[in-house]
DNA sequence: CATGGGATTGACT
DNA sequence: GTCAATCCCATGC
């Protein structure tokens, strides 16, 4: 079973906790999400900040769709539309964990090392092969499907900082890591201590 | 219609 | 640590 269109209806700063943990399927290759980013219309870095557009249709639309974009040209980029529909918010999945199909994952991306496959948010859409063309399609019925957290990952532990990459808003503490994760795309500044526990408010 | 700026990555010094 | 590749689309003339 995935997630329902009611778990992405709700404010983004808790869906991007929340998401960490769950499990993103597309094309026979699976990965748990340890690293996520809210983006919200209220904020320069966020997409739908410059208002309704072709492009940022997607993110005002309904919640429980997948918002993929382009990124320097060269990276597709994947997002979860959140909030009600006429609020453009969404999250960015920064990095997984894999969990299934790593033989095709390995197909899909020359890489020494496995950790090197999903650690970044333009090296998993490669590594599940998903492109472009999946924009706007539903995370609820696919192709790409995000299913609740499994054993294991019930509860997950939540490192809070600064969003990566982005040159408005960069202050914001909108970026969440399962902490102690190999996995996440860019380590924490020595002795970054900002624990929060399961998730906050 | 021309231009500019990225929510990045991999290769290289 | 630095740097270029490359495409979509919003903006402005």
């Amino acid at each position: 079973m995935s997630l329902p269109p009611a778990f992405y209806d709700r404010p983004v700063l808790e869906v991007a906790q929340d998401l960490v943990g769950c499990v993103v399927e597309h094309a026979g290759a699976a990965g748990v999400i340890v690293e996520t980013e809210a983006y919200h219309q209220s904020e320069p870095a966020c997409h739908a900040y410059v208002g309704l557009t072709p492009r940022t249709s997607v993110l005002y639309g309904p919640p429980g769709v997948a918002y993929l974009y382009r990124s320097y040209g060269i990276h597709a980029l994947l997002n979860a539309v959140c909030e009600p529909e006429g609020v453009g918010a969404a999250v960015l999945i920064r990095a997984l964990e894999p969990l299934e199909g790593v033989g095709l994952m390995r197909e899909r991306r020359e890489v020494r090392r496995d950790v090197e496959l999903c650690n970044g948010p333009g090296k998993l859409t490669q590594a599940l092969g998903i492109e472009l063309d999946l924009n706007a399609s539903s995370l609820v019925e696919g192709p790409i499907l995000v299913h609740p957290r499994e054993t294991g990952w019930e509860d997950p532990a939540l490192v809070a900082g600064p969003r990566i990459g982005i040159t408005k808003a960069a202050d914001l503490p909108w970026r969440f890591c399962a902490a102690g994760s190999r996995d996440v795309s860019r380590p924490w500044p020595p002795g970054f201590r900002a624990t929060l526990g399961p998730r906050v408010a």
